[in-house]
DNA sequence: CCGGATCCAGAACGATACTG
DNA sequence: CAGTATCGTTCTGGATCCGG
């Protein structure tokens, strides 16, 4: 399918135009991998199932609050599945679902682009900066 | 190329994992596209140039405040051209580069990826708000 | 060990008015 | 037309303490 035309491209996002379209859902899926965190966790989960602290290390700098309400999203989109083991103390472990690996492979090729071109943009932006020093903001 | 396995992806993504790693630009990425209107901006010019106001138009509940700001992100970005003719009264366009139309592309795929998911998420949301009516929080 | 509850700071975003 | 400036709000994420 070589890389789609402009026109492929915006016969399935235009829907979107209108703010607010009920039918477009690249928001919830921008939603859940835009935040801060989202990623992250998945990327970890990629490589097997994992535990809530063993996580939140391979994560160091997350909060429990924001690994709780990360993974508490992506279970409810579906993504992972949070099992609870009835043990003392409690344990619980995270893994992902089928539908949690076909947005991995996504996330692998964001990833790829974005090292592919991390040097073009960190000296576009540098440039930017350097012919535009009135707008400081980001 | 069949879909990257687990091993693959994490191989990309891993170092990432200690938040603040200067070599992970996925963040980069993620900070553009992630924000409630650069997809939208992107996606509107994937159909050609416009104007600012085409612009704001097209996309009719963005204000004018954050058109103007999600343009200059694009812009110091790489990813759009800002073309200003100095007529009167002022006339300004905006395209993509050809960095812009790469990252179109992985755009499209989330959005197919959303649509095709879409129902299915939506089921896993309302079921697990039945079955956990105590997490509220989203 | 795995969270829940609460409080708070800062960022993101929106509305409005003004300008070259 | 294409912004800029300012203000107010809303939303997100971090810190801390508490509980099963």
């Amino acid at each position: 399918m070589a890389l789609g035309s402009h026109t492929e491209v915006t016969a399935v996002l235009e829907p979107c135009g209108d703010a607010g379209h009920p039918d477009c859902g690249i928001r919830d899926v921008l939603d859940r991998i835009g935040d801060r965190w989202s990623v992250l966790v998945i990327v970890e989960l990629a490589s097997g199932t994992r535990r809530f602290n063993e996580l939140q290390r391979a994560i160091d700098a997350i909060s429990q609050r924001m690994l709780t309400l990360t993974v508490r999203r992506l279970e409810r989109d579906g993504l992972v599945i949070r099992t609870v083991y009835p043990t003392v103390p409690a344990q619980v472990t995270y893994e992902l679902t089928e539908r949690g690996r076909g947005l991995t492979h996504l996330v692998k090729q964001l990833a790829d682009w974005s090292l592919e071109h991390k040097a073009a943009i960190g000296a576009s932006r540098k440039l930017y900066d350097l012919e535009n020093p009135e707008n400081v903001i980001r």
